[in-house]
DNA sequence: CGGGGAATTGATCTCAGTCAACGGTTGTGG
DNA sequence: CCACAACCGTTGACTGAGATCAATTCCCCG
């Protein structure tokens, strides 16, 4: 399965991760239920408050977000075309975070596929797909703390851009290292605990640098690989390797590694 | 359930969610494997490596790292007495991060336990309770972003020491706001992305507002409660409400937040 | 009783925050 | 179709929190 032009960005992450067969894709997207949208800036699910229906982005961007008590903002995560709202195993667990629309947002149903999941073990095709995405979820989050204890706004910037290239790129909504970027600086420094002001000067620099191109809301990263390098950014493991020969319990650890991008 | 005085503190964490009934917990117990000793120092497990055994932290406490090309290295995480150590709920992901013991560990292996969550559904008591705990274990990372995002180092430090505070409450290692911190100043900043200087003079006026007493690696909050107000603490929802009404569906958003500590 | 890591303190410098102003774009209503 | 408002991006000047460099001092521990 790799005509995926028309599949749905989860069947796509899906797709990137291992090659899977078309069957397995069809299942999931059939525990898919009915879509809803939600305008721009509209919040979806508000911190506390237990959550019935866990969802999939088919289509927009959203951020968890936090309130201080002084009123500040604080942008703790972006959810992409592809990625899971308010999935948990458990059927009702608070959410943990405000989610608010960033663009307009098609939302898919999956309640009955987390039911699925539920029901047969790790081993059905469809349920080991999307534990391996829960994983990589929490890579994601991982390498934000990566690049919020790492210093330098420069680093920060260019750290959370790979980050959001990379995973714009497995949901295919990358050509050229092209995207849109549908954030204001006002946000971005929310998400990386900048200054609209720095953070415009550090944007700057990265243009300066040619690092980067922008015009009005796309974005290109002229030399990602160069930058990557430079700024000591991982991307996570969005590509499985091969999959193991046959009886082969005793690979090393080292070669037992998920591909990089 | 409530004595809890010689349970094992996955139990207590378990039992302090939502009061158990004692036959879950001993079936908890009794998934746990043999446990196995880790010197201070040693490493546990290696970004990337494949993990085989997940495990739980019967004593001690572990944090993940991650190691900067520069040679810095970055605590991303603290792993304390009653948590999962490479547990999910998919039997073969690569570790997203290095994990070492701070001091010396005893773990105990949740091979079975996870077979068991796996087998069993959602609705199994001892499933339902670690599940939770997984939401919960999320919901600390999402505080530390939090914390990493918030900007003076003042509120970063105080943040970090209530999170550690809570959680250690918790697993029932406090007394009296008095806690064992076997991190170095090194290693706190590390953690928050300061230098151990700074760390330094940060840690100094904690103690300067009478916020925070210290002898050797002893640790007291003066007024927690205060310092909490002061700097803006979320604790995680360590504790569920009392169970629901029978058939009460429309609970209101409000009243169905998990109440805190 | 030395030796080495950890904590503490001082001096200096720089990155990034704050305040303030101004240009550009969008969108909305007259 | 224009005018105004609101928001976003950009730039300058100034300030301050926190990094860095460099010494001590304090504990453990062998």
């Amino acid at each position: 399965m790799t005509v995926t032009s028309k599949l749905r960005p989860i069947s796509r992450r899906i797709d990137a991760l291992s090659p899977t067969n078309s069957s397995t894709l069809t299942r999931l997207e059939r525990l898919l239920g009915r879509t809803t949208t939600h305008p721009r800036g509209s919040l979806v699910s508000e911190v506390g408050a237990v959550q019935t229906r866990p969802q999939v982005i088919v289509e927009g961007w959203m951020q968890r977000t936090n309130l201080l008590q002084d009123g500040r903002q604080q942008v703790l995560g972006h959810l992409l075309p592809g990625d899971f709202v308010n999935f948990s195993l458990h059927p009702a667990v608070p959410s943990l975070t405000n989610v608010e629309c960033v663009t307009d947002v098609v939302l898919a149903d999956a309640t009955e596929l987390r039911e699925h999941i539920a029901a047969v073990g790790p081993d059905d095709p469809v349920a080991s797909a999307v534990l391996l995405l829960m994983g990589i979820d929490e890579a994601i989050t991982m390498n934000s703390i990566v690049r919020l204890t790492r210093q330098s706004a420069y680093e920060r910037l260019a750290h959370l851009l790979l980050d959001l290239h990379d995973r714009l790129a497995v949901a295919g909504l990358v050509e050229d290292d092209r995207f849109e970027l549908p954030l204001t600086q006002q946000a971005l420094g929310e998400a990386l605990g900048l200054s609209v002001v720095h953070l415009n000067r550090v944007l700057m620099q990265l243009r300066k640098d040619g690092s980067l191109d922008r015009t009005g809301r796309t974005i290109t990263l002229l030399e990602p690989e160069r930058l990557r390098r430079r700024v000591d950014h991982t991307a996570p493991r969005y590509r499985l390797p091969a999959p193991f020969p046959a009886g082969c319990a005793s690979i090393s650890a080292r070669s037992a590694q998920f591909a990089t991008l």
